[in-house]
DNA sequence: GTCTATACCCGGATAGAC
DNA sequence: GTCTATCCGGGTATAGAC
């Protein structure tokens, strides 16, 4: 199966122009930088050394740019549990601390991936898939029991993240406890 | 103790003005019926029959209404949960079925206050550790499990507010399978 | 406590020249 | 593929009259 080598791609491949890919990768940078709230066509235009409308070029509009986004959050998050599958096969502490692990690196991204419907059909065939595979093979095939696990993982993450839990809570007994008790 | 008669106020009690707690009723039902985006100084002033600068004279600004609708979210949901204990009591089931029924039945309203960090100095002295109190005593004070058992249950909640789940999938087994899981 | 008028800023997006 | 010029809408918020 070799002969089928995947990519590490940084952007999503060959949906893209190369210069549309710069534009996402360019538009990852601000969102990671400055927040949601600071990815504007003006600012990513900014970023990018051209004027916005010259963006339209490229693509039809911004939620098209954010599609991309979402679809290269997937992507990565989906290759770091795969990576933590590998090393540790059929644990799921190593998958739970793989997730939160990238959640926390790429906090805005993490959120732009999960706060909205997922745009399905503008998404590469599959992805969606591949993103749940690992947790539901470490879950037996149980389909409750990865959703229940998945849950979990995402509410400490996005809990975290949003700053819910109170002043600098060491929140690693509270992933212990959560991951023991939905083990595997 | 039942000289402390607590009142099933439908907005915050003494800290508003009786204009304001109007506002603020208002600002809940554009909230919920529009979604976020749609709750502007100008759609809320609208509702009420009035123009927006009106607003000013009883909230100093935007964010001081969401204030008053964050605390009136936790609020009912520590109510709702309160509610669940009394009837039910050290069960942790009964909790997680208020706590989705609340979200649920109120979904924008509870993403508005869960989503950003609690504006902690601006909110009724100790309803914070009211909200968490009924998660805890069912953990037996174990706070590493409750929260993560509170990860468990935002985690459903927002993921399915979110559409995060595929289609019309019936949650009833994860939540289950998760509060089984994490017992108590 | 409400009004009118308005300032101010910012966003997405289009038209048409080069 | 990029530019300039521009439109259009929408938001928060203030000043000052009534």
């Amino acid at each position: 199966m070799d002969c089928v080598r995947r990519r590490a791609s940084s952007v999503a491949d060959d949906r893209l122009t190369p210069r549309a890919r710069e534009i996402v990768e360019a538009a990852r940078a601000v969102l990671e930088e400055s927040g949601p709230g600071s990815l504007t066509m003006r600012s990513l235009a900014d970023r990018l050394g051209i004027k916005a409308p010259s963006l339209y070029k490229h693509f039809p509009d911004k939620s098209a740019v954010e599609v991309e986004l979402i679809a290269l959050m997937l992507t990565e998050s989906a290759e770091a549990c795969e990576a933590a599958e590998a090393a540790t096969p059929g644990s799921l502490a190593a998958l739970t601390t793989a997730y939160r692990d990238y959640a926390l690196a790429h906090p805005h991204l993490y959120r732009l991936g999960t706060e909205r419907p997922l745009p399905r059909h503008a998404l590469p065939p599959g992805l969606e898939d591949r993103a749940a595979a690992p947790l539901l093979r470490v879950c037996d095939g149980d389909g409750d029991l990865a959703r229940a696990a998945w849950a979990f993982a995402h509410g400490m993450v996005i809990l975290e993240i949003n700053g819910r839990f109170p002043e600098g809570a060491d929140l690693t007994g509270a992933w212990k406890k959560g991951t023991e008790a939905l083990h595997s």
